[in-house]
DNA sequence: GTAGACATTCCAGTGTGCTGGAAGGTCAAG
DNA sequence: CTTGACCTTCCAGCACACTGGAATGTCTAC
């Protein structure tokens, strides 16, 4: 399989192929005479998984250190659910920041209403931002 | 008052003060005869709002579009509560989108706990993501 | 034999908000 | 008069995941 059709196979744009390449992702293919790329089918599977990791918000590192484990021969379970259980918690912390910032946005939003644009403050550039 | 000195008032390293005059946040200081940058202490008030604002999640360049305004001698009040909305409905999208995330996860480490590491195929790299 | 649809490598750029470093000029203290 | 702390400009790079383009080679069909 050529480059362009595992690109129309899988989804993943020609270019991007040979970048997960590069950075290891990927196992180099076996080429043709003429230095194409010929993939087997199997990669197919490996790009899926890179999908699918990729949708979890894991960072292609992450995949890369999970694929390099299965490449070595070991088991990636345990790593995986350890970045899974990571990446949980992260959420978590982030959805703690966001609800505290959209508090504070709407805490401005609702002070913008009883403010007077006309008191608004040049050097300030703006008094709906700021310390009240 | 000389760079280093506003750099040290004011909390923003000197070179990112020379940043944010080279992409319009900060008019350009005069200088002193040889050429140093003489700021004024207003430039104080200016880099308080834009570490405020930063701190809403506002980009340099929303941010650079409000002081534009103020310098052009509009009221940003009215831009300024148009970007905190649109900022708060931006940050309930990605709170939703990584509530689905966090569940989705939830889902996989669940599953996790039923699945034996020993039937993880090779060719998927890992059987705790992807479908099931 | 030639068009055009593929493939190759390599270099460089995207966006965001800085940060580092080199090469040089200036200023105050000793 | 020198030392060292400041300042200047300019060029380059970080992280992240690509993406674009140039220059070149190859394969298939007509």
């Amino acid at each position: 399989m050529l480059i362009g059709e595992l690109a129309q196979r899988s989804g993943v744009p020609a270019k991007t192929l040979r970048y997960y390449e590069e950075i290891g992702l990927l196992r180099p293919p076996a080429r043709s005479a003429s230095g194409y790329r010929d993939y087997v089918d199997e990669v197919i599977d490996r790009l899926a998984f890179i999908k699918s990791s990729q949708a979890l918000g894991l960072s292609l590192g992450e995949i890369r250190s999970v694929i390099a484990m299965r490449e070595d021969g070991d088991e990636p379970c345990g790593h995986v659910l350890q970045l899974l259980v990571d990446r949980a918690a992260e959420i978590d912390r982030t959805i703690r920041d966001l609800r505290a910032l959209k508090a504070e946005l709407r805490l401005l939003v609702d002070r913008a209403k009883s403010l007077d644009p006309a008191d608004c403050d040049a050097d300030r550039v703006c008094h709906l931002i700021g310390p009240p």
